[in-house]
Parts: C-alpha cells; sequence; structure tokens
DNA sequence: GGTGCGATCGCCT
DNA sequence: GGCGATCGCACCG
C-alpha cells in the first residue's frame, strides 16, 4: 500500500521533472552568444533521469544524471579547482528561477602551509568553520565590509577552492538586476561578460548570500553544481596556471601557481599573459620532444 | 587597455 | 585597532 503510493508518487515526480526540463529548451531572454546555452539544454532535455525505486523518499529516488554529487568533491584543492573550470554552477531563486552559469576561472587554497589561507597554520575560527568540513561544504565570507566570495571545500585539511569567475549561461537579465541593485543609479549597462567576472561580482549576481556559508553544494536544494554534457573535460592545454589575485603580502605563496583559468575565455577577472606565454613556449618545447 | 584610490565593516589580534 | 581572497570610478595613454 505504502509502497504503491511511493510508486505512484514517483512516477508523478518523473513526468513533471521532465516536463521542466523540455521547458527550459525555451529561455525567457537570451543574449546574442546564447548558442552554447541552446546545446546544453537540448542534450539535457534528450537526458533521460532515471528513477531509481531503492530508497522509500521519491524525492532522494530521482538521481540528477546532471548534477554533481559527494564523490565529485572528493579530490585535492588544486585537482578541485580544475575539475571545476567547465562546470555549471545553478542556482535556483525562491521563486524557481533557475540561473546558470559555467565556472572558468578559480583559485585553490591549501590551508596548513598556506600563508595566503583563512585557515593558514592550521587556525580555525567562527568564520572559516566551512573550510574543515566535507568536501563540498559551502564557505562564504564578507569582505571589505561589503562583499561576499564563494569557496567549496576540498580534501585537505583547512582547504577550498574559491570561484573567481563564471560565464553566464541563463537568466542574464536577473543577474544584471541583481548586479545594479548593488550600483549608483543612472551607471552603465552591464555586458554579459561583466556579470560574474570577479569572486564578489558572481556572488552578488547568483544572490549567493551569507546564510549559504556551510551548506553542502552535493545535497542543497537552491545551489548546486552540474556537469556540461557537452564537455565532460576540459583538455589541459585549455588551462592557464597562474598566480592567485589579491594575494601579494603573503612573500612566497602570493607566486605560487594556484589559480587556473581557462585560456582566451572572455569573463576571466584577470589575465596573466607572462603564464599564458610560458605555457605555450612549454608546449612547443614538449611537442619536439621526443618520447623515450 | 592600464593604474590608482577610496569605500566600509566584520573579523581577529 | 588594523586590515582585507574587491569593486567601481576617475584618469591616463
Amino acid at each position: 500500500m505504502v509502497w504503491g503510493k511511493n510508486i505512484a508518487l514517483c512516477f508523478v515526480i518523473f513526468i513533471m521533472t521532465t516536463r521542466k526540463r523540455k521547458n527550459l529548451s525555451l529561455p525567457q531572454s537570451e543574449s546574442a552568444d546564447g548558442e552554447p546555452l541552446k546545446r546544453l539544454i537540448q542534450s539535457q532535455s534528450d537526458t533521460n533521469p532515471v528513477g531509481h525505486h531503492h530508497h522509500l523518499s521519491p524525492y532522494f529516488s530521482m538521481k540528477d544524471p546532471v548534477r554533481l554529487s559527494d564523490s565529485f568533491f572528493h579530490q585535492s584543492c588544486v585537482d578541485l579547482a580544475k575539475a571545476f573550470l567547465g562546470k555549471v554552477l545553478v542556482r535556483k531563486l525562491t521563486d524557481g528561477t533557475e540561473l546558470r552559469a559555467r565556472v572558468v576561472e578559480t583559485e585553490a587554497y591549501l590551508g596548513g602551509e598556506d600563508k595566503a589561507s583563512h585557515s593558514a597554520g592550521g587556525k580555525r575560527t567562527e568564520r572559516n568553520t566551512a573550510m574543515f568540513m566535507k568536501p563540498g561544504t559551502i564557505y562564504v565570507y564578507p569582505i571589505y565590509g561589503i562583499y561576499l566570495c564563494m569557496n567549496i571545500s576540498s580534501q585537505g585539511e583547512g582547504a577550498a577552492v574559491l570561484l573567481r569567475s563564471l560565464e553566464p549561461l541563463s537568466g542574464h537579465d536577473v543577474m544584471r538586476g541583481l548586479r545594479a541593485a548593488k550600483r549608483k543609479a543612472g551607471a552603465k549597462t552591464l555586458k554579459d561578460k561583466e556579470l560574474c567576472n570577479g569572486p564578489s561580482k558572481l556572488c552578488q549576481a547568483l544572490d549567493v548570500q551569507r546564510c549559504f556559508d556551510r551548506r553542502d553544494l552535493a545535497t542543497d536544494t537552491e545551489v548546486w553544481l552540474e556537469k556540461d554534457p557537452e564537455r565532460e573535460t576540459v583538455p589541459a592545454g585549455e588551462v592557464v596556471s597562474a598566480h592567485r589575485i589579491g594575494v601579494e603580502s603573503h612573500g612566497e605563496w602570493a607566486t605560487k601557481p594556484l589559480r587556473f583559468y581557462l585560456r582566451g575565455h572572455p569573463c576571466v577577472s584577470v589575465l596573466n599573459r607572462d603564464a599564458e606565454r610560458q605555457m605555450h613556449s612549454q608546449s612547443s618545447t614538449d611537442s619536439q620532444k621526443t618520447v623515450s
């Protein structure tokens, strides 16, 4: 009897989920560079969610084939920072609107020896507690009294990945509204690539709030991470490694290549032409090497 | 395109 | 009491 109800409920949710995905294929507003988004959405609606009935709750029985689950976050800090590139951050607002943006720039903060990390030397405070929680835990902290930054904890004691910039994929106008709300009236309209090209800008554009601190990116209902079915992995040759931003005062740790971004992507917040050049010369010398 | 500077307040020492 | 994992704007070339 109870089983019959659960199966019936699963079926209803299955149908609703499928219809919702199809509805997404008609974005309400799209920019000129919205073509990749349409391909992403198309491939999503082509994917049939598989219903697993071995859990009693119909909610948890629907495993999302696109959303990244707990195991993804169980990587070393540097690996996770690179793995984030190309993935899609989704923010579901209270009115149901889903904002989507691709991660194009991250930084690794290792904890321990890493003097630039809030958790340097294993220092644990009320503010940075999320850095010590399980991989996938969101760490949101206020900076300069007026902004927020969003990190995700990784493997490693006190280690976390800072999200530095995103490429807006859908909900551009909502993002523009959220950003404009914090700017002077009469300021010029932001271009798409300016909506999320900085760690605090992306928090504004996606309405990431302080109360998201310590929540789990793998299971939260208001924010999550998806893989892009069109681009499973980003080739290493497209990832630039460069020094981090805003940590100049931390000696040798200021110059370590712990920032990662997609080469040539227009939404990256700060380019490092030297790192890009070195990378290019490195790859050309690599190609001249013979395999022994 | 790049650089310099002020805003503003929670957090930690 | 001092400082920041930033941003926007003015100004320069």
